[in-house]
DNA sequence: GAAAAAACTGTACCAACTGTACAGGAGGCG
DNA sequence: CGCCTCCTGTACAGTTGGTACAGTTTTTTC
């Protein structure tokens, strides 16, 4: 029962990487089994057909970016206990690690699904659309945290602002991607920083006076 | 001479939304002959491959973006002198665009080919990367026309606030389908409108004093 | 250590799709 | 009439996704 875990593991490795650099309907199962050395037949033990490849993939990997702004954002809360200071930090510590990232950022297999939306598969659909709100709802809290200490100097919506982190990320991704440079995602990330900073600093911390000179 | 470019055009017609609405792997030159009314030795008379019909349709696409952009923001800057009132009546335009579309962007196919980037079609990846270049190039253009006008009020490159505008669009129409909600892409639009208008307006519009109160 | 369950392999096969090749026909044009 | 453009028709080859199923090996469990 563990064996086969790994064998599953192993392929949903070499699919991602795969997925990311071809996309989904240029990945061949062929490829995947020769690949991980295990037969057709043994692929189909583990998955029913390629839809349940794409689900497992796209589970796999939201789990995985789940830790990762969890370790990166937390850590940013670690350090910074204002709130605003913590997520800006949180952005910058985002933007050097995938500014180290060897040959820039793989890919977004969210980004990937969107745009394979074949009819049939509406369950990766929904799968997608629960990571999209889950994104949503980890920055919303974000910046509800930040807006009951800070004022915004416009009057905005948390929950687009939450949104507008994964655009740009997700832009990020595909303009790097476009332009051949992996320096642009990163560099995006700091932009945001910068409006987001802009939209909560200019001596408006008016709501919590302690906070005063934190920036 | 005028009967082929016809027949082309709406093969390329049909293969857009195709691909858009399923990316270009999963759309079948089959199904697009059958739903052009042509047949298969019909299409390869008018693309040698299915990588030449990737190059047309990308052509096409840009283009057709291309003359969009420079409509609206033309339109904006007729009905607006000052620069950075003209971009914010083009970003607000495009968004009022995008927001009537019914069922939302269909989609970007320079993010398609972006996901789906077979090592073999390296003139697709350039024709991608030159349409990226051309957007830096244009809205670059406008932020320089602004900042000759306008100090903003944290030092930016225009270059990378250029790749914000494309960056944010190309996340929108992800996050647009991520989320299944055509609302999101022109929300976004409009929090951009507000992080530029943020940047460069707050009275420091010294460098010409003869805009003042135009915002 | 044997039985049972899990994790595969091997083989054979089908339908769909990309792509090739090539012969030929319809229609406009000089 | 002959030439060119724009196709049609047919046949065929290779790859891939997917099914079916019998059999084998490995691992777990009791």
């Amino acid at each position: 029962m563990r064996k086969g875990e790994e064998t599953r593991a192993r392929i949903l490795e070499v699919a991602e990487a795969a997925v990311l650099a071809k996309g989904f309907g240029a990945t061949s199962i062929e490829e995947l089994i020769t690949e991980t050395g295990i037969t057709k037949s043994g692929f189909f033990y583990h998955f029913r057909d390629k839809s349940e490849l794409a689900r497992a993939l796209l589970e796999r990997y939201i789990e995985n970016d789940n830790r990762l702004y969890d370790e990166i954002f937390g850590r940013a809360h670690e350090l910074a206990d204002d709130p605003l200071q913590a997520f800006l930090l949180g952005l910058k510590l985002l933007s050097e690690l995938l500014a180290d990232l060897p040959g820039g950022h793989p890919g977004c297999l969210v980004a990937v699904m969107c745009v394979h939306e074949r009819a049939f598969d509406r369950e990766v659909q929904e799968i997608n659309r629960q990571a999209a709100l889950n994104w949503r709802r980890r920055f919303k809290a974000m910046f509800e945290e930040i807006m009951a200490v800070y004022e915004p100097r416009e009057p905005i919506d948390p929950e687009r602002l939450a949104d507008t982190v994964s655009t740009m990320l997700e832009g990020g991704i595909i303009m790097s991607k476009a332009l051949k440079d992996p320096k642009s995602l990163p560099d995006q990330l700091l932009v945001l920083r910068s409006f987001v900073r802009m939209l909560f600093r200019s001596g408006a911390e008016r709501r919590s006076a302690a906070n005063a000179g934190l920036l």
